[in-house]
DNA sequence: TAGTACGTTCAGTCTTGACTGAACGAAACA
DNA sequence: TGTTTCGTTCAGTCAAGACTGAACGTACTA
């Protein structure tokens, strides 16, 4: 591993965090990522911290976040008392149920205000059944993506599984 | 035009602008375009300002922002001096479009992360293949949608004309 | 010409939320 | 028991950027 490499690596981590900024997450939560795309992991608690040159505090709460988000799993190793950290075997689908759920609320939001509207704005009824089935068609090709990925991660998966040596808590 | 179909306009338009908001999009902006759903258009600038209870300023930056993206454009009426703006006929298919810019973006620094990072380390080339490979699959996705979205609108758009009563600039 | 009605720009304010340090509780040691 | 090592929580700091007011340039009007 010469500095070369350690310079590429840190590299990417910096960019997955502010890509993941881009995206609305915090970029602690990005370079979590990029640090377990580029090492396998499963990383320690404190070993991130460490890494990232970031608080303990700020570990505690990104990895939480991830945690919620499915994108990573928090998993012990007996005999030792610090939390061990690694990415679940499809974070992508994962994450992207969550922008999925934003425009579900999005639609919800479009709907009340349909069903609320006198029925005599007709042009304004029009446009918004327009932007309904904007999110309908946007939601739907989504969870297709969705479908399509996760069968595809568990035919890879089925090919090389991955024996846990660690106990998921 | 009742004070309570009054209240449930202002309520969607402040709802939007919470949504834009979310997208990572200035909360006016989204207000603007609420507005613009709701009444047809076209809205002059002192108008924006007026009804949004927003500085000038604000709507210069935001009409601008949302020229940009080509959701909205600029109009203007002959024998006036005030600008004039409304929506474009496919204003969420273009949206769309800054989201697939950010995504490719995103792949393309996936991509050069592959081709730095030394070919020994397989398991987190095979990881950043992984990632290139969502990107890939959901911006396919996302043209998909795009270009069914826009035949769809060139469609209904065939179905009923407008006669546009400004000039564009 | 001066005056008015525009839209833009920019310095400054304010809000939001990421991040930290310190205090804390819990659990494993001694 | 006390001590150490964990992760969490919370008040506070800091930075980013949305938003504003005021100054400005431009173009029309009289």
């Amino acid at each position: 591993m010469t500095a070369h490499t350690d310079q590429i690596i840190a590299d990417f981590v910096e960019r997955l965090g502010l890509v993941t900024q881009a995206d609305g997450l915090p970029r602690i939560a990005g370079r979590i990522m990029g640090l377990m795309i580029m090492h396998g992991g499963p990383f320690s608690f404190a070993d991130l911290a460490e890494r990232l040159l970031v608080s303990r505090a700020s570990i505690s709460t990104n990895t939480r976040l991830l945690e919620n988000l499915g994108v990573i799993e928090r998993t012990s190793v007996p005999g030792e008392r610090q939390d061990y950290f690694r990415m679940r075997s499809n974070p992508y689908a994962l994450l992207m149920r969550g922008y999925v759920e934003r425009m579900r609320r999005a639609r919800e939001m479009v709907e009340g205000t349909q069903s609320d509207l006198p029925s005599d704005l007709e042009d304004a009824h029009e446009r918004l059944m327009e932007l309904n089935e904007f999110y309908e068609t946007l939601i739907e090709s989504f969870e297709s993506v969705i479908d399509s990925w996760d069968t595809k991660s568990k035919t890879s998966s089925a090919e090389r599984p991955r024996e846990p040596v660690e106990q998921t808590v």
